[in-house]
DNA sequence: CAACGGACCTGCCTGC
DNA sequence: TGCAGGCAGGTCCGTT
């Protein structure tokens, strides 16, 4: 389930397959996502050919030659290349379908994930202007966290989780990387120093980039772009782990509600 | 304007 | 075994 690591995963796993093919047809079997998909879906896309896949936060770019679509996974979503003969399982909601039989399957339970057709800027787009900086990119420093920080009443943990400040933390890695860099999810944002910022913030690019290495975490039903599982989740510290031993210090790990996501942490590693 | 809760959905797990 | 209730990886939007 998508966070950041899956969705890039999914991207690296789509594009080699799709980049440069004709995009043939659009069946749409549930239109009722979080925002509708809109009926001229087909006609907006179908015959032209895709030219990139690109990432912003954990929405996915299919640049086509005239438009963009711009997709989002929710909290359940996936993409799969499949053939058009492949059995239909429920809430294989939508299918791009390209030239050598090659059907990219949007499948999403939960119905959280959007399909938006876009024309001219895709960044100019309400979805994607408001965004933060990328976690991976350069230009995400502490001093961008430690900045953001200031005047503001919201603990850590909700502050690294603002896609306006920051893009792609998502709940785990929110748990994890805070972990790793010994802080308290529930500190108060304001009260953590530049180079306490500067620690999380490695720990962030850090986290990340190892789960995209290992190809996204699984949690239940998520598969990249060839319906391969990841494997991030067999290094988690603290997400999920209520009760069990600290890995580093043997300390119970707790569990709180904070901004009503559950919330992970090693009393005695983390302040 | 910041902060918070509610909303969108289905599936899975727990406990009665 | 069945069913109600709670919870889940996201994030926008309306109300305070």
């Amino acid at each position: 389930m998508p966070e950041l690591p899956e969705v890039e995963t999914t991207r690296r796993g789509l594009a080699p397959h799709l980049v440069g093919r004709h995009l043939r047809e659009c069946v749409i079997r549930q239109p009722a996502l979080r925002w509708p998909v809109p009926a001229d879906l087909r006609t907006c896309l179908t015959g032209q050919s895709l030219t990139a896949i690109s990432r912003r936060g954990k929405y996915l770019l299919f640049h086509f030659e005239r438009n963009t679509l711009i997709a989002h996974l929710g909290m359940s979503g996936s993409l799969r290349i499949v053939s058009t003969t492949t059995p239909l399982r429920p809430h294989d909601h939508v299918d791009l379908v390209f030239e050598d039989d090659l059907c990219l399957r949007y499948h999403d339970p939960r119905r959280f994930g959007c399909l938006l057709p876009t024309v001219g800027d895709p960044f100019e787009h309400p979805l994607l202007q408001t965004l933060g900086v990328e976690p991976l990119e350069p230009d995400f420093t502490g001093a961008t966290l430690h900045m953001a920080a200031q005047g503001k009443t919201v603990v850590v943990k909700n502050l690294i989780m603002d896609s306006h400040i920051v893009v792609g933390v998502g709940n785990i890695y929110a748990n994890e990387a805070l972990f790793a860099a010994g802080i308290r999810p529930t500190r108060p944002a304001q009260r953590i120093s530049a180079a306490r910022y500067q620690r999380l913030v490695e720990s962030i690019k850090t986290v990340l980039s190892a789960s995209i290495t290992a190809g996204g975490s699984t949690l239940r039903d998520y598969v990249n772009g060839n319906g391969q599982p990841g494997y991030f989740q067999l290094t988690l510290q603290v997400y999920d782990r209520t009760g069990l031993p600290c890995l580093q210090c043997g300390t119970r790990i707790r569990n709180q509600r904070v901004g009503q996501r559950g919330t992970f942490y090693c009393p005695h590693c983390q302040h």
